[in-house]
Order: structure tokens, then C-alpha cells, then sequence
DNA sequence: ACCTCGTTGCAAACAATTTGCATTTGCAAT
DNA sequence: ATTGCAAATGCAAATTGTTTGCAACGAGGT
């Protein structure tokens, strides 16, 4: 449950509901999809983007820019978040842990670089596209 | 040295004009970079395009969208690169071997996912910032 | 209840990319 | 070499996703 005014940011309707959205969805979301959520409010799309835009800059969700160049949103719940992307048929599946833990002490000691954060999408064949054979995307 | 018509495609000035310029560039480069290098040739913008999405078709380039949401061009020579970016002064390392070969049998241990490709970039501070103290981007 | 400043709707601006159509060009067949 | 045709190109206009200016509105402290 996230309190906007902890974030400095009104309570407003409008707000509200594209938190919550937000809170209950799996998957990430583009701005359209919640436009299409929230039109019966009477809402506008500039302001699900102004919304998106100050949740962003307070840290409450994350923006993603997808393969076909769209922003995508989705709320922090403190771990970061890997994904695997069939390049199939699409589908994302998110890894709990961070496999590549032990992979930033190997760089440490190789190069002296220390790591802070790292984005991550790993494209490949999900269980069920790579028994249908032939890659064709 | 590629052969255009090996991927079924007509041989033009402007596509081979284009693809030299790929084949001879490090960094990724966006449409309108390619652009700035042949508009000598009165090469249209669209003709870029259209090029580009032709070689990404023939898998001759990668198009990968960057932060910004900005489609990034870059040759396809085999091997993928790794990229440590300083979230300090901002400078690129690169790695030649990918730290995270293990990882990939990990992943397909874990979820049944075979890894094909990733990109990564990852940030941190490199050696030098870290002796500058404290992290101000 | 009032005042202030943040928030919103609306329309218009923007930036990156794509598309329709008329013209040109590469290249295979003659 | 010449021809014919599909593929490639230029140009301008359309599209898509996102941002912005401005006037009206509303939340929340006083």
C-alpha cells in the first residue's frame, strides 16, 4: 500500500487509480493500457502520462522502453527485476533472484569496476517455442 | 565484407554507401546518424529507413531501442559485446568475453529457457571515480 | 471558508518512424 | 547493347507515442 503524500505527490482520484492499476497488474503496462482503464473516469491520456512521469521521478515505478521503442511501466517492489523475452512468441518471464550476483565480483576483480545496477532483458526460446522447432520470428 | 545480393538484395549506391558505414563504425548508430553521412549523396531519410529495415530483415544489423526509446543500428559480426557504463564520468568499458556464459546453463537449470542473446549494460562507478568518494551523478 | 500551488483537460507541438505514390534504377532475359 | 519489370528511391504527408502551454480546477494547509 503506497501513500502518495509520502512521495510529496497529491491524492488525488485520478492518481489513485493509476496506482492501483498499477498495484495489481503482473505485467508491465504501457501508458495506453491504462489510459484505456481509467477513459470512463473522464480521464485524460496527458495525464496518465504526467502521473506515469511523477511516479517515475518519485521512484514509485519503473520505466521501461520496449523492442518496439514503447515505454513500459511497472512498480517498484524493491528488487530489481530480470526477464527473459522469447523471441518467439513473446512471452516474459521474470526471474525471482539475480543470477549474475557472483558475476559482478568476477568484473570487480577483472577490471576494478564496481557495479551498482544493471538492466537486464535475455532473449531466447521459452520451454514451449523450443519444441516447435525452427526459429521464426 | 558482405554481399548484398547474397541476401537477396539490389545492390545500390545508397545501400552500399550505408552499409560501409556500418561495417566501419564501433558505436551503434542511430537512423539519423547514417543520414548525416550520406545527405552529401542527396540520400533521403526514408531511404535510410527503409535501408536499415531491410539489412535488420536480411539479419545483416541488429536494431536494439535505446533508453530513450531510439532505434539503435549496429552490424552483425558474430560475437555480442558488453558494455560497463560510469554512472560517474560516464565512460564505456568494454569486455571481451561475456562474464556471463555460466549464468546461461543456470537460467536453462532453472526455467527451462535457453538463452540465445542479451544485451547488458551495466553501470557502476570505474576505478577511477572510486576514488572520488562520494557518488554524485 | 479561503488561498495557494499542484493537478488536470484540451488542443496543439514534437520527434521518430512509416507509408502512398510517382519516378528511377538494377539486373535478368532477350 | 536494349528492353522490361520488380525492386528501390524521393518527396510529402500520415502515423504513433509522448510532451507542452495555458486556462480552469481541486486538494489540503491556514
Amino acid at each position: 500500500m503506497i501513500n502518495l503524500k509520502d512521495f510529496g505527490l497529491k491524492s488525488t482520484k485520478s492518481r489513485q487509480h493509476i496506482l492501483d492499476i498499477l498495484e495489481n497488474t503482473k505485467t508491465p503496462l504501457t501508458a495506453e493500457d491504462i489510459y484505456k482503464e481509467v477513459i470512463d473516469d473522464g480521464l485524460n491520456l496527458s495525464t496518465v502520462y504526467r502521473t506515469l512521469t511523477s511516479f517515475v521521478d518519485q521512484s514509485i515505478v519503473y520505466k521501461e522502453i520496449d523492442k518496439n521503442g514503447k515505454a513500459v511501466y511497472m512498480i517498484i517492489k524493491g528488487e530489481h527485476k530480470h526477464v527473459l523475452i522469447c523471441v518467439k512468441c513473446g512471452k516474459h518471464i521474470y526471474l525471482n533472484d539475480c543470477p549474475y550476483k557472483e558475476v559482478n565480483e568476477k568484473i570487480f576483480n577483472d577490471t576494478g569496476f564496481e557495479v551498482e545496477n544493471h538492466n537486464i532483458e535475455i532473449y531466447g526460446l521459452c520451454k514451449n517455442c523450443q519444441k516447435k522447432g525452427i526459429l521464426e520470428i
